[in-house]
DNA sequence: GTTCCACTGGAAGACTAGGTTT
DNA sequence: AAACCTAGTCTTCCAGTGGAAC
C-alpha cells in the first residue's frame, strides 16, 4: 500500500506548499535583504502545533538557496539542542566549523567567537521551539553578528518574550513577525490528498477516511499525517486494500496514547514520580506535592529543583498549572 | 484595608560528570 | 596518574506576587 514513506514522515518539506500562500511570501520577503547583501533582521513566526511553521521555514529557505548562491541555512530544533552550547555546535557543525571543537574543553565563547568570523556567505538560522532555548544570548549574538539572519519558531509570541531580557526584547519588539493560523477542514482535507497520492498506491484511501483524519486532527497537519501514516502501516498489518473511516477512529486513539507513554518514559525518574503524584492527587497544591514527593522518593531533591521540574512537566505539556500565587495548584493534562 | 505567607522564579555559587592536557 | 578544563545540574538565598485570613 505504501509506495513512498518519505512523503508521509515528519520532515518532509514539499514541492509546493498548500494554503500558506501569504506566509511563504511574508517570510520570502523577511529574508530578501539577506540576498542582496543587506544584513539579515530577525523574523518571529507564530501560530500553533501543526500550522506548517516548520514546513514554510524550510521550504522558503530551500527556494532562497536555489535562487542565490550566496545563502546559507541552517536548522536548529532547540528541543533537542536547549542549552546555548549544544545550539551553537549544532550550527557550527552545519557550516562545516565545527572541527577542532571538543565537547568539554571547548568554552561557550569560543564557540560563539568562531560565529562571529564566519566569512561565508549570510547565513539564516532556523531556531525551531525556539522557546525552549535556555540561553536566550545565544539569539542575541546571532542578532549581532552581521552574517546571521535568525527565525525564530514559537507557538505564541508571549512565551518567547517572557523568556528574553529587555535589550533582547526591544530589538526583536522591530522584527518581522509572520503569524500562521490553524488549517481549516478543507485545507487539511487537500494536504493529505497529496500525500496520499504521492505516497500510497492508488485508490488506497477512501474519501471519508481523508475526512475523518483531518476532523480528528483539528487543523494540526502534523496529526493530521501522522494518523494516515499509522492508518497506511495499520491496513498493511492487516492486508487491508484501503484505508477507511473504521481504520483510521482504529489508529486515532492507540497513536496518542502511544505518544504520551513515549514522553513519560523518556521523564527523569524524579519528574517521572512527580508527574505520578499529580495525576493520581490533582488537583493538587506544590507544597503537597513535594510532602509527598519526599516520601516517596530517597534522597529528595530541594523544594527549589522540585518547582523547576514541575515547570518543565507544564512546559511538555505534561501537567497543567492553574492559578499563580498562593492558588497554585497542578492537574495531569488528560 | 492590612497583614500574612505559600508560592514563584532569578541569581550566584557549589558540585558532578566527563572530557583534555601535562 | 594527576591536574585541569567546562557544561550542566542542583542548592542556597532571596525579592516579589497576590490570594487568603483577619
Amino acid at each position: 500500500m505504501i509506495r513512498d514513506a518519505r512523503v508521509l514522515r515528519e520532515g518532509f518539506v514539499p514541492r509546493e506548499v498548500r494554503h500558506r500562500e501569504g506566509e511563504v511570501n511574508g517570510l520570502a520577503n523577511a529574508l530578501r535583504p539577506l540576498t542582496r547583501g543587506d544584513p539579515g533582521e530577525a523574523v518571529v513566526i507564530t501560530g500553533p502545533a501543526g500550522s506548517g511553521k516548520t514546513c514554510v521555514s524550510r521550504y522558503v529557505v530551500d527556494r532562497l538557496r536555489e535562487e542565490t548562491l550566496d545563502v546559507e541555512a541552517q536548522y536548529v530544533n532547540c528541543w533537542r539542542n536547549h542549552t546555548g552550547y549544544r545550539a551553537a555546535y549544532r550550527v557550527l557543525e552545519g557550516l562545516g566549523k565545527a572541527v577542532e571543537i571538543h565537547r568539554q574543553s571547548t568554552p561557550l565563547d569560543e564557540l560563539v567567537a568562531r560565529l562571529g568570523a564566519h566569512d561565508g556567505p549570510p547565513c539564516v538560522v532556523i531556531l525551531d521551539e525556539a522557546d525552549q532555548l535556555e540561553a536566550m544570548d545565544l539569539v542575541y549574538d546571532l542578532h549581532s553578528l552581521s552574517g546571521f539572519a535568525p527565525v525564530l519558531i514559537v507557538n505564541r509570541e508571549e512565551e518567547l518574550f517572557a523568556r528574553v531580557d529587555d535589550r533582547l526584547r526591544s530589538r526583536l519588539r522591530g522584527s518581522h513577525r509572520v503569524a500562521f493560523d490553524r488549517y481549516d477542514l478543507d485545507e487539511l482535507v487537500s494536504i493529505l490528498e497529496d500525500r496520499a497520492r504521492w505516497g500510497l498506491v492508488e485508490g488506497a484511501v477512501t474519501d471519508d477516511a481523508l475526512a475523518a483524519m483531518a476532523d480528528a486532527a483539528a487543523g494540526d497537519a502534523r496529526l493530521a499525517i501522522g494518523l494516515l501514516r499509522n492508518a497506511a502501516r495499520d491496513a498493511e498489518d492487516r492486508d487491508l486494500d484501503r484505508i477507511t473511516p473504521e481504520t483510521v477512529h482504529a489508529v486515532e486513539p492507540q497513536g496518542r496514547a502511544e505518544l504520551r507513554r513515549k514522553n513519560l518514559e523518556s521523564l527523569p525518574p524524579h519528574q517521572h514520580v512527580l508527574y505520578e503524584i499529580v495525576d493520581e492527587r490533582g488537583p493538587i497544591a506544590p507544597g503537597a506535592v513535594y510532602d509527598r514527593y519526599a516520601d516517596r522518593v530517597e534522597d529528595p531533591r530541594t523544594d527549589r529543583t522540585v518547582r523547576t521540574y514541575l515547570s518543565k512537566l507544564v512546559d511538555y505539556d505534561l501537567l497543567e498549572a492553574r492559578g499563580t500565587t498562593r492558588d497554585r495548584t497542578y492537574v495531569a493534562v488528560s
